[in-house]
DNA sequence: CAATCAAGTTTGCATTGCAAACTGGTTGGA
DNA sequence: TCCAACCAGTTTGCAATGCAAACTTGATTG
């Protein structure tokens, strides 16, 4: 291998993405419609702590919408995934799957 | 879904595994027997500086082992993935996939 | 109406990854 | 011979991240 040759990043994955925490959450809302808050939870173990933190980045780069509500008169949230968040995930499983070589 | 519902963790990744340069060296030693510092810099697209932090966190982990030798009067390092480095990457395989279904 | 619970949000901190600076040795040139 | 440039890698400094715990706001219950 001559020093011409250097190769670019090999795998340059959406950080955004990549994080388990937000890779569960992208990949659960892709498969639903709306999701609850709470519900959301549960699936994905976090505590709501870190899943009002994740969430608020997924929504910050456009990866989701956050849908305020109520439920009788408790407030309710919901997520949604938005277009740009649908084909983030599924360019990160296509680059994943290429590098582990299909 | 009621409380008593709750999942473990969907994908519990192990982290030394999970960071994308870290894969990538962790690959390209899983292909070879033995990798020099400076070829697995070209190959991977990171800085030395990186590569050689990256290096030591695997090597602390027992993912691979660091063998430093001459070339001519020249240090050379390289690279070996350990048993246990190949075993934690076909996991962290095998999990991605598992999620991803199949 | 005090206490408790529900639904999130914010805060504090320890850990990370990254790039830049540094180290120790080698080679080439004047 | 002396020193500047270079090679191979390590260490340092810092900004960004993820996590858990503490906090907030409002509703319900005893």
């Amino acid at each position: 291998m001559r020093p011409e040759d250097a190769l670019p990043p090999i795998l340059d994955l959406d950080r955004l993405v990549h994080e388990p925490a937000r890779l569960t959450i992208l990949t659960v809302l892709a498969a639903a419609e709306e999701v609850e808050f709470l519900y959301l939870q549960r699936v994905t173990g976090l505590n709501k702590g870190n899943l009002s933190s994740h969430a608020q980045k997924l929504e910050a780069g456009g990866y989701l919408e956050t849908v305020k509500a109520f439920r009788g008169r408790i407030p309710a949230t919901s997520f949604r995934i938005t277009a740009a968040g649908r084909s983030a995930l599924q360019a990160y499983r296509e680059r994943m799957r290429a590098f582990f070589g299909a």
